[in-house]
DNA sequence: AATTATTTGCAAATATGTCGCAATTTGTGC
DNA sequence: GCACAAATTGCGACATATTTGCAAATAATT
């Protein structure tokens, strides 16, 4: 397996783009602390970046396939996409808030894909949230 | 089957809530034109109504379980919810920008409810969208 | 280290969502 | 249909979220 900093710049590189101290930092912050809202990341990349350079560095991974919304919640959040963790959906307590990822299952992916197919409609990628409460919050 | 209609007076009369031609009028639009984003609620509600009045109804709706939130692409959508039209999920196609809604499908319903219920999960709710090329982009 | 194209930070402009309050509309009972 | 009380609207003012232009700073390349 490669460096995920290295396959960063690779990315980036394909494209024509550098590798920013930035660019660096979101990428790492997104690492370490799972799904953020844009609030979230940017106040966890602290003050040395600016509002407009995270929005502007989310908008072109997510066209380059770095990162992916997600809608969880009232708010949407960013995080690595399939390159940089493995392809996995997510439950949301509407209790406590909590974000539980779920492991890949191959029942699922493949019944989404074939729903695809019988429509000829081309699937690059797909989204699951599952709402409800959690474990914790049901034990009262 | 109830007229759509009289279902929204019921519901909203039974949480002490009237049937207001603005709460109408948002109603119809979104039963014609299907998931729609606010601002296009707003656009399509034309000049009677107002952006507040649009997003105070809306904001009943959704609490009333009248209306769901999507995320489709990169804003969130709304529409009618499961007590107005089948359960459903959607195709998004990132070329066009066409939503398609497919039927619901029992394998992948009852697959999702299982992965809840292994990790004592009481879901309540769930979302899927598919993004990909529609079949019509595809044709190039 | 110098050159050049890209990218950043800042400040200002838009876009989106919320709120208080007077004026209007709704449901209800004559 | 009309009068009344309660609920709701539209408006303007805020608050927050996101985008943009542009001069200054940074990154890739030689
Ligand atoms: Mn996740
Ligand atoms: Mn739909
Ligand atoms: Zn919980
Ligand atoms: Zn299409």
């Amino acid at each position: 397996m490669i460096e995920p900093l290295e396959q960063l710049r690779s990315t980036l590189q394909d494209h024509g783009q550098s590798l920013t101290r930035p660019r660096k930092k979101v990428f790492t912050t997104l690492q370490a602390k799972g799904p953020l809202t844009m609030a979230e990341l940017i106040q966890a990349s602290g003050t040395s970046l600016d509002r407009a350079s995270v929005y502007r560095t989310i908008k072109l991974y997510e066209q380059l396939g770095i990162v992916q919304r997600l809608q969880i919640g009232w708010k949407y959040r960013v995080e690595l996409s399939n390159s940089f963790q493995h392809h996995h959906h997510h439950m949301y307590c509407t209790q406590c808030g909590n974000v539980i990822a779920m492991p890949e299952d191959t029942v699922l992916e493949e019944r989404l894909q074939a729903l695809a197919a019988n429509i000829s409609f081309s699937a690059q990628d797909h989204q699951i949230e599952i709402r409800g409460i959690c474990a914790n919050c049901s034990r009262t």
